[in-house]
DNA sequence: TCTTTGACGTACA
DNA sequence: GTGTACGCCAAAG
């Protein structure tokens, strides 16, 4: 079984409206997870185990890059989906990322 | 058990 | 803007 902030993140990530993007930094932040790299490792575990339920494509990194693209089947899944939801993709890197950036902090609202 | 690596981020030169 | 260093936590070898 997955450990509990395996099924935060995934929880959080499924939070994201289509359309929008956040980023590990943002999730760890509101998890309070302390390392941005838990986030990236639990969404991991999502696109490689069975649970691929979770639109872990809506995740980069602070810039707005597409790091984790090489770890989708294919690599190209990742923009594909984006694309596919209204978001641009441009060098491996989300277009006008501070407009579509979204983050959890406003469920706090 | 120790070492290395990893979908990151911040600090500093 | 670029390159280096460190912190952060967990999994794999």
């Amino acid at each position: 079984m997955a450990a509990q902030y395996i099924d935060d993140v995934w929880a959080v990530t499924r939070l994201i409206p289509p359309g929008r993007v956040s980023t590990y930094g943002a999730i760890a932040d509101f998890l309070t997870l302390g390392s941005a790299r838990m986030v990236g490792w639990a969404l991991f575990q999502s696109v490689s185990g069975p649970d691929n339920d979770v639109p872990a494509h809506r995740v980069v990194n602070r810039r707005g890059e597409l790091s984790g693209r090489n770890h989708f089947r294919p690599p190209t899944l990742m923009q594909e989906r984006l694309e596919a939801e209204g978001v641009a993709v441009r060098d491996d890197a989300v277009v006008d990322f501070d407009r579509l950036f979204w983050s959890p902090t406003v469920l706090l609202s």
